[in-house]
DNA sequence: GGTTTGAATGTAAACGCTTACATTTATAAA
DNA sequence: TTTATAAATGTAAGCGTTTACATTCAAACC
């Protein structure tokens, strides 16, 4: 067994109030007295027990990042960016930080953080234990509907925005969308946006330049394959996220298009696909890792007992053009 | 406030260590007994205080993972994989998971988990405050020269030694590597067995055949281009990774050569750019996820109190032939 | 009905800290 | 030196569980 405040407090001659002190309050002893806590401290190879501490301050200084997405994870290139910059902030804070991904994770073992971000989309169910428990929340590129939790969420009208009118001042005027079958909210939010911006520019949606894909390559090369074959082609392809896109791109290459003289290609996320291309892929870039940052210091902020001057925290994306438009 | 133990305890009207088996060891309790106590809990929303459990029962039922890399992180992709292979087991196996990038993170708060399973490159002085502490200690996608951890490594030699005589089977005879400068380990490993695996077919390896360069596409794409327009230029190129051997790709159709006519590419690691390329990229395939897996096993046979069978699990890597071989 | 026995429950001492409050010690002022 | 005051330290009661041990209860046997 490793050895307690109560072998150091013998071993140095001062209380155990006194070690205590000396560990997490040192200027509230003499110099003199730490020095000796210390010596004994090192000669035991003592450390605090960090349970003891939780349990006595009711306290653990650790946050959860939970990844609530059907299929998904910490694989994802995305929320990997998030938890990265969570585990930036939480590191510097000296909090630790569980990953989970998790529909139920509320349910069990609640009250072994102080705090969680929730990712994705965390449904009222799953919300609901941690209030409660008064186990503070913050979410994550994610709105949940009716509440008012503190939140980063990223400006998916504007990034939609920014790709097709892109499309559209580089002289495109017949532009499909390669739309997505993944996170429903996501991807309609999309969809739409592309349908109101075109229509702002007066251009035509005809249905042939529309189709729906699962989010994998080989499903985009088909559906995009599709689109290209027919008569009166698009000029322009926006793909929901980097993957369609990317299948939109090998399609064209393998029909023997120039990318981007006959058909340019954009997509959405900027992953690191995109410069693996060739030629690289435009997309929309959102800064997910300072998402990520923002969320943990808002829950650091929460959990210091203030109230942020806000709720809801927007991140503005950018677009990045590369050789694909 | 959470209602505690106590307040079940009064409102069910056994006592607390009633309450506590009903909780945790159900049979140990008649029937109606553990009815009541369930009642008053639900009435309370009472939920053991996992703090107080991990105190009284001196055992977390948390594991840390931790990325010892220097400029890595969760979003490495292999490192990814791996931290989804630990969540699955973990979870199943109802323990939190703990993720940090970690240097240092041994001197800190080491005693609030059970185990950690330390991936890249860990160092002696990390390793030795959880010994002391008796943390159990996974080791994974490395190893540590002159202690016998139980760990997690792949096979590289049989890796690299699938793509080059990969290459060979095709007639290439003139084979070129691009060799990085990422991992110290795991380069050298990569560049050596290329070497023996090509002076055991008898075929030559001219210094012009060899670049170093870092793990990032641009670069990869300059050395790729130095070596392919020269005199007399290979006719397959090893990229020491997945990002290296993109970069080659890059290059080479840039300099508008056939792949894999006029030149074969092939990279290690399998990542998901690999399908994303056209044509795709061959390359090695890793099975992080399992490795993951098994680590995340071993952690909890370990604190099961087993001693596994070996300490030493080798996880077979795969030849994934694509498109650009 | 009285024993015996095993199961169910209760009592209370840990687990290793923190911290309000009490006490002692050092410092400064008179 | 005495006294007032502030700083340092000590005492002991929590924090919310678990669990060895003691006690009670219920069923089964004689």
């Amino acid at each position: 067994m490793a050895h307690t405040i109560k072998d150091v407090s013998r071993l140095s001659g001062v209380s155990t109030a006194t070690v205590s002190r000396a560990f997490s309050n040192p200027e509230s002893v003499r110099e003199a007295t730490r020095a000796k806590v210390m010596e004994a401290a090192r000669i035991l190879d003592y450390q605090p027990n960090a349970i003891a501490q939780s349990m006595a301050r009711q306290t653990t200084e650790h946050i959860a990042f939970l990844i609530c997405k059907h299929d998904s994870s910490i694989l994802d290139e995305f929320y990997a960016g998030i938890c990265d910059g969570i585990m930036r902030v939480t590191k510097d804070a000296d909090y630790r930080l569980l990953v989970s991904t998790a529909d139920d994770w509320g349910s069990t073992r609640r009250n072994q953080v102080d705090g969680v971000i929730l990712g994705g989309s965390a449904t009222v169910g799953m919300i609901s234990g941690y209030v409660r428990q008064n186990t503070k929340i913050v979410l994550v590129n994610h709105e949940l509907g009716g509440f008012d939790f503190p939140r980063v969420v990223s400006d998916e009208q504007t990034g939609v925005r920014m790709a097709v009118e892109h499309l559209i001042s580089r002289g495109h005027r017949k532009i499909a969308m390669l739309a997505g079958r993944f996170s429903p909210y996501i991807c309609e939010v999309r969809f739409n946006t592309f349908c109101s911006v075109l229509k702002e520019h007066g251009l035509p949606i005809p249905d042939r330049y529309v189709r729906i894909c699962d989010p994998n390559i080989p499903d985009a090369e088909r559906q995009a394959e599709r689109i290209l074959i027919q008569q009166d082609p698009p000029t322009a392809i926006f793909g929901a996220n980097d993957v369609i896109a990317t299948g939109a791109m090998k399609a064209a290459i393998r029909l023997g298009r120039k990318i981007p003289d006959d058909v340019a290609v954009i997509g959405y996320d900027d992953s690191r696909v995109c410069e693996a291309l060739e030629p690289e892929l435009s997309s929309v870039h959102t800064d997910c890792t300072r998402m990520g940052e923002l969320s943990a210091k808002l829950m650091l902020d929460l959990l210091s007992g203030n109230k942020p001057e806000k709720n809801r925290f927007v991140i503005e994306p950018k677009l990045v053009i590369r050789g694909s438009t």
